[in-house]
DNA sequence: CATGAATGAGGCTTCATTCAT
DNA sequence: AATGAATGAAGCCTCATTCAT
């Protein structure tokens, strides 16, 4: 079993759980059984922990999007950007709570990525001849946080359905041609 | 001027700001140019600080969500629910953001208002005749959480075109008569 | 009410049960229900309460020891010596325990009146033909101070039993002549 | 050089002289050359170090004791009970003074060892053919209760003589077959 | 005489981090 | 790589004492 690694997956879960400073060094090593040190030696500190895991998320995001970046039908990029929610893993919950919750904190984040999907989003609204194409690209991702945020401090929530809802509304249910 | 009022305003501040554990007493204290121990004669604790400000937000959300309650008409409720947000003032986003902040880690939120207001949403659909009612609640719940997100965490935020867009979607606009 | 006074028997109290630094100038306020402020107007500190209730009890202490002193006939200054105990009303429990818990603590004990005693008592033994008289004189002296102990820390204890066995063993009883 | 037990011995010391509530921590740290933060790895909090100290002490108290209860003559058991003062070593003094202080403010002290104690004295004096043995040994003990008391607080106090007198009233002398 | 708001020094404790082994 | 004893800065909180009213 790869230590490093072990020290990592529960500083995740303690964080999320408890907050980055809601959580000690020592509580992180007892629960993966290691000494205090060894964090230290692996991670250098304990804002060395919150910065590989951001960019584990970092990474996770990335794929997510480039995805959609990648699409070119405009009800593609938006069925896709609505269902993107359905693509994240239970397991991966600790870990967007816990990077939602540190953006929650700092002033400045890094928006890079978001301003990209939402540049592609707003074009998609474009593309379909919506009126206030900027505003509607707003008003859907910041819909999507609002979502993201039931689904994450809610474990059980069935957010299907309500991306199917969303689909509808939108006009870009499976069946319709796009 | 009222010390004992200075101090939570200054505490709201930087709570908000740095969130209650990245916030020391001393900071506070300092901020409000007061001694660290005037906090703790009127407040008792740091806890104390905390709760006195919770006491405040549930009043000001007991209010809003009074409104709704009130109201008879669907579109009306509707209309209210959406433009709530607008009803927020500038001088209270903190307080909200660090309400927010804390519901975010506490795993038990106090949500015993939310369902009634989420009830009285899902009337209201239910009145106008949509399908899924429940869903519909949840969807528009959902998307306004996200929309006062996107508010609090970006001070200049133009939070009313959104909402007006929402109105035209659901068709609550004002000149459409309830 | 004399509030000077109330002040000073409160915190008797509760420097007997809690012990002087155990005990805050605030729960003396309250169980006086005054002002803090009081306290140090009328004892200017807390250690000018210690000082007030010390000389209490050193009043107290000399009225007892004058009376063994001026007593003649050693079988009286024996006989006073051990029924001394037993002058001590119910009420004055917590002020002995006070006087006997800092003397417990403090280096430099004030023995001066101690040592008259145990001279008063020395005579009294040699004056008796026993053999050791300062020792004896020790011996018995301890041996109270133990009593006393037990009496103070043991609210219902009986104490005059045993002070009557003593006497019998020096042959004090009343029924003796001197 | 095991710092834990030097802390221990540390603390024994100041708590002796100067009280637990009168003894910071930090001078505990300071006079045994360690980081007041290893008092509490060690021993967790203030009370966690008295807690040991107790512990020390019960551990020496009890065996004391068994010494006593083991014992079958009459004679012998008041012997040993006088003398016992005398098998408490100069190092242990501070120990002792500790707690003494401690017992003398905590209103529920555990009695459970000293019960026994009384009880196999009381017997021994009903074995000798004493007419109030139950008072008889509450005399002694308590007796011996000063004398304890004269030694600590007077730390070159000669104990031996004054317990030697004892024996001699009670008959008790080497000399005497039990 | 009386109040009670206010102070500030100092106490106990936590915790990220270092280092010898 | 791994441990765990050790550090020390900093945090929350208490409390005797002062002072304006």
């Amino acid at each position: 079993m790869n230590r490093k690694q072990l020290i990592l997956e529960i500083s995740l879960e303690l964080f999320a759980k408890n907050g980055v400073v809601g959580t000690t060094t020592k509580s992180i090593a007892n629960e993966a059984g290691v000494s205090e040190g060894l964090l230290f030696r692996h991670y250098q500190s304990k804002e060395g922990l919150v910065k590989a895991l951001k960019k584990l998320a970092a990474d996770k995001v990335r794929i997510l999007a480039q995805e959609i970046i990648d699409l070119t039908q405009p009800k593609d990029v938006l069925r896709l950007t609505i269902l993107s929610l359905t693509k994240i893993p239970f397991k991966d919950y600790a870990l967007w709570k816990l990077i939602l919750g540190i953006k929650f904190q700092s002033e400045l984040a890094d928006e890079s990525l978001a301003d990209v999907i939402e540049d592609k989003v707003t074009k998609a609204f474009k593309g379909l001849g919506f009126a206030h194409a900027e505003m509607e690209a707003e008003l859907l991702l910041n819909s999507l946080n609002g979502m993201l945020l039931a689904m994450l401090l809610n474990k059980q929530y069935e957010i299907e359905p309500l991306l199917n809802l969303m689909l509808k509304k939108y006009q870009l249910n499976k069946r319709n041609l796009n």
